[in-house]
DNA sequence: AAGAAAATATACCGATCGGTATATAAGCCT
DNA sequence: AGGCTTATATACCGATCGGTATATTTTCTT
């Protein structure tokens, strides 16, 4: 039986909800119900478990959308499964309170370069899937030449991210339902030919 | 001389940045150069102090928006102060690490409620301050009747978080700048009549 | 200048922190 | 079953945590 990967399971959420950094030991152990032997027996430190934490929280979260845009045969439908994704996106990461990329760039910035690092590789990944994704547009001519991709990428990453943000500061996932439809209209609207 | 004021205005961008909850004695005592009996002398405890260091960094970096918009004759200006406020926003909000709300709404969640609620209570307001400014608009009909307030402003506050989240994730405050752009061209083709 | 009052510094408290060394238990091989 | 290896639990480490009691300094009053 795999234990890393069953701390790893339990440690997760925990590690997103009290902090990368404010989780303790003790609240690890607690949520594992194995002792500190164990879980020093499959992870090297703290550290070391809560990167391979932000992974896991981040394999849940994120990639599966990453996968998702890659098997769409074009732009809009990648758009569109960006925007569909982000509609459920409250209820997919609420067990593990909240989006992990916006927890951990908030909370590491001044604390733990290491993570903030990786966070913000991860941002500007998801930034340049949407830029690659609207050239595309432009290239095959589903959306118009006259825009500049990266201007309306960061819009859009904006309204998702602050969106997300809200959903979760109201307990509310009416914020992202607004603002995925606003983001549709705003394709629709200024971006298709 | 008044060291309670003092020390918080050492004290507001420590926590700011190390967290509300993740900044410890000792990060204040070096912050100010002052002891810990100083700090006690003048504040209960550390989470008396966390709180009055987040109003006091609300006090640099929100107060003054809603200050301003209260001065604005009607609907339009305010909307034009909201937007051209948060252009600036990078740079006001630097030195303290980011967007107080922002921080403390993702740090305290799960942690502290009593700062939580706060943060969450702030948050309302700002978005009950949208609705309440595109209400005004409407009577005065420089706005149209047809759209809900509600939504939009919902995605207006979703597009201000989310970009100011990004600039500071990417050190980049373009991301403000293009989300404002955006917010502005929302206003006059949508909603203006 | 002397003494009282207020504010700051120092010294210390038990609890908890992350981490490790050792002891115990579980699984595997023959 | 017996012995070996691997994995988990226990016991302990120094350091630091938030907080307090006391000592010292500073400020104010007269």
């Amino acid at each position: 039986m795999d234990t890393a990967a069953y701390i790893l399971e339990k440690v997760a959420p925990i590690f997103n909800k009290r902090g990368y950094i404010g989780a303790s030991l003790s609240d690890l152990t607690a949520a594992t119900g194995m002792t500190k032997g164990a879980i020093y027996g499959n992870f090297s430190n703290k550290e070391d478990l809560a990167i391979k934490a932000f992974n896991y929280n981040l394999r849940k979260a994120i990639y599966p959308l990453f996968d998702l845009i890659s098997k769409q045969p074009d732009a809009l439908t990648k758009l569109k499964v960006v925007t569909d994704y982000h509609r459920g996106h409250y209820e997919r990461v609420a067990d593990m309170g909240g989006c992990p990329m916006l927890r951990v760039s908030s909370d590491t910035q001044h604390t733990n370069p290491l993570l903030f690092d990786k966070a913000q590789r991860l941002s500007q990944t998801f930034l340049n899937g949407l830029i690659e994704i609207l050239n595309e547009g432009k290239h095959s001519d589903q959306l118009r030449q006259d825009f500049d991709s990266m201007t309306y990428a960061k819009v859009i990453l904006s309204m998702i991210e602050g969106a997300t943000s809200l959903a979760f500061t109201h307990h509310d996932e009416s914020f992202l339902a607004v603002a995925m439809d606003s983001i549709d209209m705003l394709i629709e609207e200024k971006l298709k030919t």
